[in-house]
DNA sequence: CCAAAGAGTGAGTGATCGACCACACATACC
DNA sequence: GGTATGTGTGGTCGATCACTCACTCTTTGG
């Protein structure tokens, strides 16, 4: 029986996707200089000599990881702006709120960005892929959403929060400042 | 001649107090996971094992740093509302905002700040410090400002917003975007 | 069927980490 | 002066880090 073999390796390309993927969730808790390239290579389920073999150096890998949070933050972007279809700047921008909200509910996106923001001081490779990120997301909230510059500056300024809240696990503790920091915020 | 004999050895007090000073401009560009005691050490001008006697791990030695740095920006807060006096909460607020601005114009304490909301999603004790920290920041805002939850929710997060703001040096950006970000934010 | 190219890994490398101990020196007290 | 206590360091420990190399196995293409 001349069956169609399937491959058992995948390919580089593949490969490299599966380690962005994955690589989140590793980078999530302890960040760029907590999280050892072991541990990428666990959660990609490949040995850690050939997370080497895919990016040039631990830095890169971060940068690529970082560069692809991005893309899936203003992908739920364009998501709910198109939800909200072309109404107010207040509707857009709530909508694509919403839409955030939703993609966060996993939290590791978000603790990546934070971890990439911290990094960011001291690493200039990662300085340039979040001033590139946030750039473009600027830009794009100011163009879908068509808020004027004070809307857009609460829009990072509520998300900012969004950081604080998630990083001290803020939901978990019931208390007046609590209830303070995250009203009004959207968690699913 | 019978001098009075200088003391040539400090106190393990006063050596505590120089290495919380010190170690906020050790942690501040590389975070708690990626700042080595032996930096910490060479900051303080003491041996890496001597920090071992003056706190009894790393992360012990961070939390407490995380704690000065809290009770620094309190102080600052207080200065701040001591110089609006009894006005509205909005004036308050305002020259709240001033003082912080005055205070972390040396980004090192800022840094800090935000190296260790990081780190809270991983190290519990630091979490707690962290949690502490906003808890009594929150509080005292309210109280002395006298403003509603929606504006101290604004005090911080356009706080949170300044985090971002110093981590990618936006300020050496000129572009639309960071001017969008960065729209009446003071700065020293 | 075979050889070139690609996928993937075990077993290391030197360097550096947090932590510790034995020991030297300074101070305080009697 | 002597001794108990506190200040401070050099040297070193096992563990672990980012990174590399030699090698095996799989796939592709003629």
């Amino acid at each position: 029986m001349q069956t169609e073999r399937q491959r058992q390796l995948s390919t580089a390309e593949e490969r490299r996707d599966t380690v962005l993927r994955t690589a989140i969730g590793a980078f999530a808790s302890r960040g760029y200089f907590g999280t050892t390239t072991t541990e990428v290579a666990k959660a990609a389920g490949i040995s850690q000599a050939y997370v080497y073999r895919l990016f040039p150096s631990k830095e890169a890998l971060f940068v690529a990881v970082v560069e692809y949070c991005f893309v899936r933050v203003r992908a739920s972007l364009e998501g709910g702006a198109a939800a909200a279809g072309g109404s107010s700047p207040e509707a857009v921008l709530s909508a694509m709120g919403d839409a955030y909200a939703r993609l966060i509910s996993d939290n590791d996106l978000l603790l990546v960005q934070m971890h990439a923001q911290a990094a960011a001081v001291s690493e200039p490779a990662i300085r340039d892929a979040v001033r590139a990120g946030y750039a473009r997301l600027v830009e794009y909230v100011r163009g879908a959403s068509g808020g004027d510059d004070r809307q857009v500056q609460e829009f990072f300024a509520v998300g900012m929060l969004c950081h604080l809240v998630a990083a001290m696990d803020a939901d978990k503790v019931d208390a007046p400042w609590t209830r303070t920091l995250t009203a009004g915020i959207r968690h699913y």
